[in-house]
RNA sequence: GUGGCCGUAGCUCAGCUGGUGGUAGCCCCUGGUUGUGGUCCAGGAGGUCGUGGGUUCGAGUCCCACCGGUCACCCCA
């Protein structure tokens, strides 16, 4: 094994039907947001760190510690994506501010942090994200958030929960900050050394706090949505009409805050049955666009994790069904006979050649494993006539059709 | 990054207090006469027991380190 090269620790390969139910996932969230005016965005696979330091803040745990960060040839500084949020709000400034607004995009890519490697905490990592940039309208956040409630009750998720909150915005968050470290400061000889170190990185964070003494002593703590100023609550209470009139359930966690900088107002997380962290965060960042040298500019979205979501469900694709297998066993007959499927492939028939082996047996032994509908066979006998033998996989029965006919026979058959 | 558990074929796993690696199941390939599947039968391929050291007459089994996985913490999708 020394020999061989594993994947690097916390990556993966996709195959086989893994590959086929992480496709469908995806095919799904497409049909959900590409009808509701959601096109697809693609960004670099890296950016300039500075962009990552700059949106996230410094002293986040993604840039201080997880950043796969490398220097160019030319001695830039570069890091490999660990999100995606700050990459749009960049592309959006470069170009994609001269769409009709708000521009809704979707994306589907991979994100490199460098973590603790465990179950739903790869190295790299997928995420199907949607952002809409441009609006600040409470409606916005609703729709997102209802689109990938759909989104989930398609793939069949088991006990979807989602948590919401409102975590206020420059006006408010600074002051209701100063409530809490007041409070914290109030409270500090009751609370563990790790509510301590939040209160001097993100005192928000404190509120987290699993120990279930310091959460006796923070039951009491000020509430964030008790101190949003005007214009917050309104959004917030918007949101919350837009939601119960689309009929999406949430629960209100009030100590529900993010990990980044940029985030204003509405967030939330999914979460679902059979894993501990949640399987989709999401908020509004109106911030971020000003953080890395933009006009102030609105946003809202998501990033759900892929492998997380596969995790807890597996859909099945639809079986593709009607397909054809072409079991060519007389050799002279080879290149006619796949020059025909390729017609069929191009007239829109699933088509494909048992290459494995040259004996019908095997050929059919192989059709029955893949699901072929129907099997063209061409054997000497066939050949000499000019002919193919079709038989229904399914019935067993089998006709004969003239070579010059199979293409029509086959494309009209289904 | 810290601590616990784990690591036998592509996958799921046997392997007792150290004494020659399993006809195991699934998957893959071949054959069961010359052209008929979903079954059955037979055979085969595939492992330096994660890697490297150490203890021992002898290590899959015990010890150490590294690699990989997993759980908790941190954080997050």
């Amino acid at each position: 094994m020394s020999e061989r090269f594993q994947p690097p620790r916390g990556t993966r390969d996709w195959f086989g039907e893994d590959a086929a139910v992480r496709r469908h996932v995806i095919d799904l969230a497409r049909s959900v947001f590409e009808p509701a005016g959601y096109g697809e965005v693609v960004t670099p696979g890296f950016e300039d760190t500075e962009l990552f330091a700059r949106s996230s803040g410094e002293t986040s745990d993604v840039v201080s510690k997880e950043m796969y960060t490398f220097e160019d040839r030319s001695g830039r500084s570069l890091t490999l994506r660990p999100e995606s949020t700050a990459p749009v709000m960049r592309a959006y400034l470069n170009g994609m501010s001269r769409l009709p607004q708000p521009v809704k995009v979707w994306y589907c890519q991979s994100h490199f942090r460098y973590n603790a490697v465990q179950r739903g905490r790869a190295r790299e990592h997928y995420q199907f994200g949607v952002e809409v940039v441009g609006s600040p309208d409470a409606a916005v956040d609703a729709e997102v958030i209802a689109l990938q409630h759909r989104w989930y009750r398609l793939c069949g998720v088991p006990e979807l929960r989602l948590e919401l909150n409102s975590i206020g915005d420059a006006t408010c968050r600074p002051a209701y900050v100063a409530l809490l470290e007041e409070f914290i400061d109030a409270h500090i000889d009751q609370l563990d050394d790790e509510c301590l170190e939040r209160r001097k990185t993100n005192p928000l964070r404190v509120l987290d706090c699993k120990n279930p003494s310091c959460q006796a002593v923070l039951a009491a703590a000020p509430r964030i949505t008790d101190h949003l100023c005007d214009d917050c609550a309104a959004h917030f209470a918007e949101v919350r009409r837009h939601l119960d009139a689309r009929g999406v359930d949430y629960e209100l966690v009030p100590t529900l805050v993010r990990g980044l900088d940029y985030y204003t107002r509405t967030a939330w997380e999914w979460s679902a049955a059979g894993l501990a962290t949640s399987i989709s965060g999401g908020g509004r960042y109106d911030g971020l666009a000003e953080q890395i040298g933009g006009p102030p500019t609105p946003g809202v979205g998501f990033g759900a994790g892929l492998e997380r979501l596969l995790e807890v469900v597996r859909p099945q694709p639809p079986a593709p069904g009607g397909s054809v297998l072409f079991a060519v066993i007389a050799e002279q007959a080879r290149p006619r006979m796949f020059a025909l499927m390729d017609e069929a492939r191009a007239a829109g028939v699933t088509a494909d050649a048992a290459y494995g082996s040259r004996r019908l047996k095997r050929m059919l032994e192989l059709a029955s494993k893949r699901g072929d509908a129907r099997v063209v066979i061409v054997g000497d006998d066939e050949w000499e006539h000019e002919q193919a033998t079709v038989r229904d996989m399914t019935s067993g029965e089998q006709r004969s059709v003239a070579l010059d006919e199979l293409v029509k026979e086959l494309a009209g058959g289904f």
